[in-house]
Formats: structure tokens, sequence, C-alpha cells
DNA sequence: CATTGACTTAAAGCTCACTTGAACTTGTAG
DNA sequence: CTACAAGTTCAAGTGAGCTTTAAGTCAATG
């Protein structure tokens, strides 16, 4: 079996478009050899990598965060199971947030929308101190207004 | 008390950015009359509206899903809190689901990625029918490919 | 009357994560 | 040798969800 893959083997054993990963090694996430010909040739536990990748992203990571913490993978060896994780063990706490706020949210959904009151002080829902909502573009997050008279039912 | 509001006035309420309610006007997500001055003018209701709009983002949903969502509700009266009601039901089936995807990434994140195998046959974690993931840009997912060896250990 | 502040519009800009296109080279099969 | 697939680079395009900028309007204040 070889040892070094081609771009499109790569691609179609980790679902990532090839166009994705000679953009992930643009922006450093992955590193590639080269054949002589200049064909990228990877080494196969970039797969473990793009699924440290993949993962890191249905937690709403940045591609900018993820190559942080991969940076932070030992670079005198091929990572080994521990390497990975102890890279991958904070994230648990990560996912238990978000599952939490979820929860919150489904309680919302019925408490906050559906009984028609919404009022920003009983509201535990739509505040801004949860970090599920990106940072940037997109609504910052229910914000409390002290000075508004009794939530927005008037 | 006023019967509606400025623009600034909503965005202090909702903590949505003024360009934003701009920006979900044109989009036709929210309606404003208009004062004599051309200023914008929300009525209260408005208020309701963004609180759902809000909660359907951080459910991930696009905003012409939740325009969709929206035009469902009554137009020959301001929506009551049944007609909230009713628009916001099926969604804790849809929490539910994201919640259940995230219990799955937390498993995952141990047995998959910790354990040093990711084994593509067993993952049941990166696996592409699930809907957490964005369509679009983005990667489509961990796909299952058959002729591969055995996973990604080699 | 000048200024300030809150508002308006249209158009352009931005971030993120890619994708697409154009032009080109390399490797393999017939 | 000719085809053709698979790879390369660089630049530009895409889509979502806004934000920013520029130029202007309107009402109230000093």
């Amino acid at each position: 079996m070889e040892t070094t893959l081609t771009i499109n083997q790569i691609s179609r054993r980790s679902g990532v478009a090839a166009s994705a990963l000679r953009y992930y090694e643009e922006r450093g996430l992955i590193t590639s050899e080269r054949a002589g010909s200049g064909h990228r040739r990877f080494p196969r536990h970039v797969l473990r990598r793009l699924a440290f990748i993949t993962f890191a992203q249905k937690l709403g990571m940045k591609l900018d965060e993820i190559r942080s913490e991969l940076d932070r993978l030992p670079s005198d060896h091929v990572p080994t199971g521990d390497d990975w994780a102890a890279l991958s063990e904070k994230w648990t706490d990560r996912v238990d947030a978000q599952i939490a706020q979820l929860q919150r949210l489904r309680a919302g959904l019925t408490d906050c929308i559906g009984c028609g009151c919404l009022s920003l002080k009983s509201c535990k829902v739509l505040n801004p101190s949860d970090a599920l909502g990106r940072k940037g573009p997109g609504p910052r997050g229910w914000v409390e207004d002290l000075d508004a008279p009794s939530g927005v039912c008037g």
C-alpha cells in the first residue's frame, strides 16, 4: 500500500473537496510533500487532521482557530492517539455548553415566544452571554434594556 | 406610551443593529410604517418577530427560510400567542435533532478522534446524513468510502 | 440662521470558506 | 505521436448576512 495519497484520493476518503484541500494547505491547516511532477502527495495522517477539522467546524470554530489548535500538536513525531485525545479533550466542554444552550433555546421556544409575552426581564434564552451565536455579522443577541417599561408587551 | 417605535428604539430593545433592521425590512422579514418625515415607525409587535428571527438564526435557519415561516402567520390580524406557538411548535423537533447531533459529536470526540483509529466504517459521527452542517460552502461531511482498505488507519 | 442629532437612500465593502475558470504541465494508454 | 485524465497556479467569483460610507432630509435647539 502507498504511504502517500494524491489530492483526489484524500478528497474521496475525507469527503473534503480537492479545492478545499488546496485552500486548507494555503491556510496552513495541512501540509503536503510534492512528487517530482509538482503534484501533491499527502501522508496518510492528514486524514486524521481532516477529521479533526471537520469536527471542529461542526462546533462552529473558524479555520484560524482550528489552525491554532492543530499547531499545538507535537512537531517532532506523527501525532499519536494520545496527542489527539489531549487536543480534543477540552472540546467536550464546548459541546456540553452548546447542548445546554440548545436546551435553554428549546425551553424558551414554548415559554418565551409561545406565550406571547416575550418579557425581556424574564427571558433567559435570548440573552447575549451565550457563545453559540457568531461574532461579527449576524444579530448580536437579545440585549436586556433596563429602561424598557416592562418587556416588549407594552 | 407610543404605539410605534423608531428604528433605534427597536434596535436597543432587540439588540439587532439598525442596519440589520433595514436589511431585514428589505428582505421582507419585517415591515414598517413611515412617519411624515419618511422615518420608519415600527409597530411594537415587530419585537416579537425579531425574537423569532433571532431564535431561528440560532437554530441555523437562513433568512429566506425564516421569511417563509413568518409568511405563514395570519395576515388579517396581529399574531396572537397561539399563532406564535403554532409557528414554533415544530421547532422543538429541530432543536432535539440538533441536541442529538451534538451528543453524537461529543461521543465521537473521544471514540473517534481520541482513539487514534478514526475508522470510517465505524464512525457514526462524521457521516453526511446529518443536517447540522450547512449546505453550500463548507465541508460536506465525512463521506463513507467503501473502496477504502480499512478506514484511514491503513 | 447655523448646528446637532436622528433619520433616509443606494451602493459598495467585508468576512468566511470555499468554488470556479483559465491557462498550463505531467503521466499514462493506445 | 496523439488523447486524455489528473494535476498545477493564480485570480476572480459566490453566498450569506450584514456593515460602512457618502450624500442628503428633517425637526428641534441656541
